[in-house]
DNA sequence: CACCACTAGGCGAACCTTCGCCTGGTCCGA
DNA sequence: TCGGACCAGGCGAAGGTTCGCCTAGTGGTG
């Protein structure tokens, strides 16, 4: 099916390690005549040379591993389409699968015995996998995301205590005392931190989040909808809400109107990721912009740096910027300013 | 770095070829404390085996490459994790580029190198692009999402022009006579052959659409609020907008709030995607479902056939699905059905 | 005329597997 | 005691590259 080497030299009439070296420009001694010939007949060929014998003499692919566990969250796109970018600029080659859940040691197995140089992990439900923290930390250079139980692998992101002492902030500002959360699954530590960030901002100003005022839910819009109803079931008096994303903010606004309270006159609302239908939604929703697609290029430029042996931080953080829009615009006369 | 078949041969003392037979369980003659032996020094040593070199044995690398032109798309994400999992469970691994333009041609030629045994393109950016479509046709097996010029690469997807129809129909149905439509960029067939279903459907209605009332815009919501405005500008007594994606309605839904426009009671406005977040905007969104990840597992399933030699359908229609929402609910009176 | 340097390439080995075929030893039966 | 069958593995080649080192022929120089 593919022409080799060896098929070139053939037509050419020369050895193949000739054409080898001539193909791949080395500073061979050979006639410009021969020269000409070998390229033409790998022109006619179609000859492309095959990374895999390259790589097994190499002992290196150029090639990268990335576990991501939802593509369909735009987050997470965001991240992939950042690093693949990156690596590919690098001339490294990407492989993406995505593990949801067991798999994963699976797949990472696959990307071992495919001898990829790294690996990138974008997939926070794997937090809790010692497993695959030990294969990461142990057998190939990695970079996550998150952390792994266990320490060892360097990781990149955004510091989510700040995203939540940011958004906290922000409220006390406006004069909110009577406020609400709607996290997104417990088990993830983003969520744990980022409430805990919410939570100290919170008291920091003087405001205290009682437990019932926590509700706990999916990262969606389904789930922000439920979790808010909820939520003013509860109390019918908050007058602030922070949703741990965009996609939960929407859904609370929507449980909101369905009651007839009015954003922000009667309740702010804040969302977090900075999704890139949030500056148009009724109202525009304030939100907290975190950089994934650079996260996902320095955590790949992180990580082809340790391949390349050099040593590298432990930690990346990159700053989240708060973006305040009309969902708790202050005197609500405010008018939509966009983005 | 690994350890090789030569490696655990040594530590276990036999050779290597004995290693390999006994690893992958061939039915070879090894008494039972060698076999014990060889196992035992092949965990000790961590050895995996290497599939760069079983691939060149092999002539086949059981992996895909997929070219996606932007991941950051709910519909893509929806498309190539649909793809991945199928190709995952049948053993095979993907890579993934994004190839943004003309860099496309650069990133087919490294899958190649990788005799990657297939490609999926779900890259509508390149529909144009005569180089890649005579490459993807001439030198290896491949499906598309989308046409490629010159044809001849089976296409998986869902009819465009049927999507267009059906939104039609039912706009026609509940009366609509005033209608306009946003669209993504023309230069993209998708929104040729859905105007054009569009156009033919409210023909059928004895209800014409004039030019005039027809704005193209980007796919996002930002393109749908410029979009929306600018057709209001033009027409202001539009009863029925058609969006081309939701993100496009989600524009379009801010523009008409923006100036005053009750939606559905003045405006009807109907989306196309379904993505998670439609039914729960206010109003929640009347959307065409496109089975995404569906149809990216049925073209991975067929790519996965043709590579197998099978012949295969060289089209595959996934059917549409409206889903009626508030944002057309005839009356008006009707209360919000949940997806 | 002998020696050297240079030109134009060739050669062998190594990277890690897989696979078909071969071999040396043991045991059994006639 | 000889021949055959079976047990337990070994051997060589192939797949496509790369890389360091080797060599046959030619022309020039002292």
């Amino acid at each position: 099916m593919y022409a080799s080497l060896k098929d070139v030299a053939a037509h050419a009439g020369v050895s193949f390690q000739t054409v080898s070296k001539v193909l791949k420009g080395a500073p061979v001694a050979v006639s410009d005549a021969t020269r000409a010939r070998i390229h033409a007949a790998a022109e006619e060929l179609g000859y492309v040379p095959n990374e895999l014998a390259r790589g097994l003499l190499r002992r290196s692919t150029y090639s990268i591993g990335i576990i991501a566990d939802d593509l369909e969250d735009w987050a997470m796109a965001q991240f992939v389409v950042g690093a693949e970018q990156e690596a590919r600029s690098n001339g490294h080659a990407v492989m993406i699968g995505t593990a949801l859940g067991s798999d994963g040691l699976a797949y990472l197995r696959q990307l071992v015995e495919r001898r990829v140089d790294g690996v990138l992990s974008a997939a926070p439900r794997l937090e809790k996998h010692a497993e695959i923290g030990a294969v990461l930390r142990e057998r190939i250079p990695a970079v996550g995301l998150h952390h792994f139980p266990g320490g060892g692998i360097p990781v990149v992101g955004s510091s989510h205590s700040q995203t939540g002492r940011q958004v906290a902030t922000h409220l006390v500002e406006l004069g909110h005392r009577a406020v609400g959360m709607v996290t997104g699954p417990r088990s993830r530590r983003v969520v744990a931190t980022r409430s805990k960030g919410f939570r100290a901002g919170l008291a920091d100003g003087g405001v205290e989040l009682p437990v019932d005022r926590v509700v706990e839910t999916a990262w969606s819009a389904e789930g922000g909808f439920a979790g808010a109803s909820e939520l003013l079931d509860r109390d019918p008096a908050v007058s602030a809400i922070f949703a741990h994303n965009d996609l939960i903010a929407l859904g609370v606004l929507s449980a909101l109107h369905q009651r007839g309270i009015r954003v922000p006159d009667d309740c702010a609302v804040v969302g977090c990721d900075d999704m890139p239908f949030s500056a148009y939604l009724t109202p525009a929703l304030t939100t907290v912009r975190i950089p994934m697609r650079e996260t996902g290029q320095r955590a790949m430029s992180l990580l082809l740096d340790r391949i390349r042996g050099e040593e590298v931080e432990s930690r990346v953080n990159l700053p989240t910027e708060l973006i305040v829009r009309e969902s708790t615009a202050g005197s609500s006369k405010e008018k939509r300013k966009k983005r």
